[in-house]
RNA sequence: GCGAAAGUGGCGGAAUUGGCAGACGCGCUGGACUUAGGAUCCAGUGGCCCAAAGCCGUGUGGGUUCGAGUCCCACCUUUCGCACCA
């Protein structure tokens, strides 16, 4: 009988669907475990490099199943947003059409994969039922002053003709689309996530089993800074500006000060002045700049022609005006430290500013005036009265308690993090709950008259804007509270609104009173392990972490972190080809000759690269499973790389996978048809069993699938040499112990072999198998023997080995004698078990 | 520029606390079985060497140690993140 994938894995999908085994009552008791994927944009067809994503958090899931574990593993939709407005537009499909179309496509490649999630807790933030509660949490955050609208710059994406939260802007492009981002001035839902972030900053330290990596971007995103606010008089203005540092140590250093162009004072400072048109012109430039054309255009300022006082030296300092100081953080003004700041130093060389050294570095060497040193915590404040002969850290501190005693200002923590803007000019999101009164002003939805529900007829045009504005039965409505004629608010939420509490809603899915229930939640959260994309490393996991602690201060949650454990997998790479214009070339019209691709007679370029349709370097996973099954899919993405790193797809080592599971399918017929049967299997082959099931249990808990599966292969192949030995009925206990190992790599192929065996039941259902120590371990050890670190000899001692045996062995050992004869042993060092080191002379 | 991670065979990658480098797999070579092989099975496979013995070998150069892929210092390369945040 032959391993015919094909043949038996819709077989096992059926059955575990109708036997609906990943079914959980999160009411019921039992030791919870809450897993969960990253619920995906549902884009369409899934290609292999997605498929690691779901594959690897099934193996997880079915591991913890068979550990005894009450292990809920939902799978919903985040299917709002953009793609399918543009679908809608391209094809005339309507937005909801396509995302469903999608959703049923994805569910079915799911199934196709073996993978297991309960459905019957399934979600779509498309519909009503869903988006209601977003809705709901809007206006709770709006009546605790959390959401507001505000005038702000705003990041405008000309191509999508919709705003962009500061995270959606990746070096000056839109996130998206790709189009330049342009700076606006314009109304904006926000929400105050700023209010949070010393929690957000402060919380990062609890989460033990995050990677580094996703808390220190979050760490640098939310950017907490401590320093100083301190104000400088400035005559002319009869009040002073207000600068931030996080350098108050260096002002005696400060020699001038440099105000953003969008500084409030900067009319009043320049009024006077005869360049004042071209000053406002050059403003006007700037302010008019994206970030990114305003950091290429290298340091600009302009001299307002007046001073400000230092607090300190009581020196006159020029007020200049310049191009890199952000109005955005801390006051939108700064002291010029140029001797201890690169960017300030850079400025007084170009308009020759002047530059007061006021610390002696580390070195010792003499402070030159017209140098710039880095930051030295070991240097020595110099030329500072009050804080001479401090090192810098103790400076900082000293003078902020000056700066508070005299009154001039006080010490601040700021933060680099900003508002999150949620409205967005389009279609495909949850309106945001509110209506725009004459007389009344802004007046929230009542909570008893929501969903505010998206209509479905409107045209899309891909033209002027939210389709949702033309539509008025839609936008025409009366004031809640006076009953006058009003409209309604048509922008709609940032689909990371949805998804930043989605996890809590899984639990009690259906319930339609409430966002969720506190109680259940608090039993089912937070979600133990949590595994996704590094793409969402800030945007998602920061507003999620963010809005879970809005739900915890209204009482909601007992618990201010959602995730406990998170996992990134790695993307999945693949060779592309590129024409001489750059364009990505489908595979089928790529020739290679003389290991050069061709397509026809145009050289062409192959790269490495992630896995995506545009790159059209995809390998489909239908046909994979056609051909090899989808068992061979799961063990191949599991076994090729460490699952957190990058991994190259390559189609020839998809057939190790195969192999390896034809083998243990072999193996299994093999051994149900044998006759023969030995007393007890070997020594070597119970030996091999207990310790793979030792391996294979601490790697699948570490997220080492990829040793895992290879210490699987090796007692497999142990497995193989004692049946083509004996053949033997006995060996059945490891082979079913292989099977249980196996099974959440190659839940199918271990299913049929499990029935084929005579066993009740499913294999995900039975008990994961448990090493018996005694049983693992060795009857002999062999020791190395070095001598002078090289190694001469290995000689084989009866275990448990001690000192004394060893070395009796060590010295009755023929090499090792023709070695050592003649010469002095100097040392002998002994490493328990594993080796002896002779230091001869 | 700043910050983080990583450099091991032809390739993907193994190697708890420093202790036999290259597990496992792909590929390759040879063989078996075959009308056939891009199926399956067996053997071999870091380099130098006909082979053995031996020597060399984990990005480069130093260091610590009886012993370094692993620890320390300097450098090179790659990837990722942030990017005028005062």
């Amino acid at each position: 009988m032959q391993y015919r994938p094909t043949e038996i894995e819709p077989k096992w999908q059926q059955r575990w669907a109708e036997a609906r085994v990943a079914e959980i009552d999160v009411t019921a008791p039992g030791d919870k475990l809450y897993m969960l994927n990253m619920f995906p944009y549902p884009s369409g067809d899934l290609h292999v490099g997605h498929g690691r994503n779901y594959i690897l958090g099934d193996a997880v899931y079915r591991y913890f199943r068979m550990q005894g574990r009450a292990a809920l593993n939902p799978m919903g939709w985040d299917a709002f947003g953009l793609p399918a407005e543009n679908a809608a537009i391209k094809r005339g499909t309507h937005p909801r059409e396509w995302t469903l179309g999608n959703i049923a496509r994805m569910k079915g490649q799911f199934a196709r994969w073996g993978i297991l999630y309960d459905w019957s807790k399934e979600i779509a933030s498309c519909e009503p039922e869903y988006y209601r509660w977003n809705q709901w949490l809007f206006l709770q955050l709006y009546k605790r002053g959390l959401a507001y609208r505000g005038t702000a710059p705003v990041n405008w994406c000309p191509q999508d003709l919709t705003v962009l939260a500061n995270e959606q802007v990746v070096d000056g492009r839109c996130e998206r689309c790709g189009a330049l981002v342009e700076q606006r001035e314009l109304s904006q839902w926000f929400l105050k996530i700023t209010e949070y972030a010393d929690r957000l900053d402060a919380g990062l330290d609890t989460l033990e089993h995050w990677p580094e990596k996703v808390k220190l971007m979050q760490r640098n995103w939310i950017g907490r800074s401590l320093g100083a606010d301190v104000d400088f008089p400035v005559p002319i203005l009869e009040h002073s500006i207000r600068v931030f540092t996080t350098r108050p140590d260096t002002i005696f250093g400060a020699t001038f000060m440099v105000l953003a162009p969008e500084h409030p004072d900067v009319q009043k400072l320049i009024g006077d002045l005869p360049e004042r048109e071209e000053i406002e012109a050059w403003i006007t430039t700037v302010r008019n700049q994206s970030a990114l054309e305003r950091q290429e255009a290298g340091k600009e300022g302009r001299f307002t022609g007046k001073t400000a006082i230092n607090p300190f030296t009581n020196e006159e300092i020029p007020i200049w005006l310049g191009n890199f100081v952000l109005p955005q953080y801390g006051t939108g003004a700064i002291m010029s430290v140029p001797a201890h700041d690169q960017r300030d130093f850079e400025f007084a060389k170009q308009y020759g500013l002047s530059i007061r050294a006021v610390i002696r570095p580390t070195n010792g060497e003499p402070p030159v005036d017209e140098a710039f040193t880095v930051k030295d915590d070991s240097g020595v404040i110099i030329n500072s009265g009050p804080i001479d002969g401090l090192t810098v850290p103790k400076a900082i501190e000293r003078i902020i308690e000056i700066i508070q005693e005299r009154g001039l200002g006080k010490g601040t923590v700021r933060y680099r993090l900003r508002d999150w803007l949620i409205s967005r000019q389009r279609y495909w999101g949850t309106p945001i709950p509110m209506i725009y009164c004459e007389k009344c002003g802004l007046v929230p939805v009542p909570e008893d008259q929501l969903p505010v529900t998206l209509p479905l007829d409107v045209p899309f045009t891909g033209r002027e804007g939210n389709p949702l504005a033309k539509h008025d039965v839609f936008v025409n409505v009366p004031c809640p509270q006076c009953g006058a004629p009003s409209r309604r608010e048509t922008d709609t939420m940032d689909t990371f609104v949805d998804s930043s509490w989605y996890f809590l809603r899984f639990i009690t899915p259906r319930d339609d009173e409430r966002i969720f229930d506190s109680k259940i939640v608090d039993r089912w959260l937070p979600v133990d392990q949590y595994i996704g994309g590094i793409e969402h490393a800030i945007l998602h996991l920061l507003y999620a972490r963010f809005i879970t602690r809005t739900l915890f201060d209204m009482g909601l949650l007992t618990f201010e972190e959602p995730f406990t454990r998170l996992f990134n997998q790695g993307v999945i790479t693949k060779e592309g080809f590129k024409d001489t214009h750059g364009s990505w070339v489908s595979p089928a019209e790529v020739k290679v000759r003389d290991g050069k691709p061709y397509r026809g007679e145009e050289e062409l370029t192959s790269e490495v690269t992630k896995m995506s349709k545009s790159r059209m370097n995809v390998v489909p996973p239908d046909e994979l499973i056609a051909k090899f099954g989808a068992d061979t899919e799961r063990v191949y993405t599991l076994f090729i790389a460490p699952p957190e790193k990058e991994a190259a797809w390559s189609d020839e080592g998809v057939i190790g996978a195969y192999r390896f599971l034809g083998r243990v399918w072999n193996m299994g017929v093999a051994i149900i048809a044998a006759e023969r049967k030995a007393e007890s299997p070997s020594v070597q082959v119970t030996r091999k069993m207990h310790q793979t099931i030792d391996a294979v249990t601490s790697r699948i808990e570490r997220f080492e699938f990829n040793t895992a599966i290879s210490a699987l292969m090796e007692l497999s192949n142990t497995l193989g040499e004692a049946v083509q030995a004996d053949g033997g009925a006995e060996l059945r206990p490891a082979y079913e112990a292989l099977l249980q190992m196996l099974h959440p790599f190659a839940p199918h192929a271990t299913e049929e072999l499990w029935s084929m065996l005579g066993n009740e039941g499913f294999v995900l259902t039975s008990k994961w198998p448990v090493a018996d120590r005694a049983l693992m371990a060795e009857d002999t050890v062999v020791i190395a023997v070095q001598i002078n670190g090289k190694l001469r000899a290995q000689v084989e001692v009866a275990a448990p080995p001690d000192e004394q045996k060893v070395m009796d062995a060590v010295f009755a050992n023929d090499k090792v004698r023709s070695h050592v004869s003649g010469k002095e042993i100097v040392k002998k060092i002994y490493v328990p078990g594993k080796l002896v080191n002779l230091v001869v002379r």
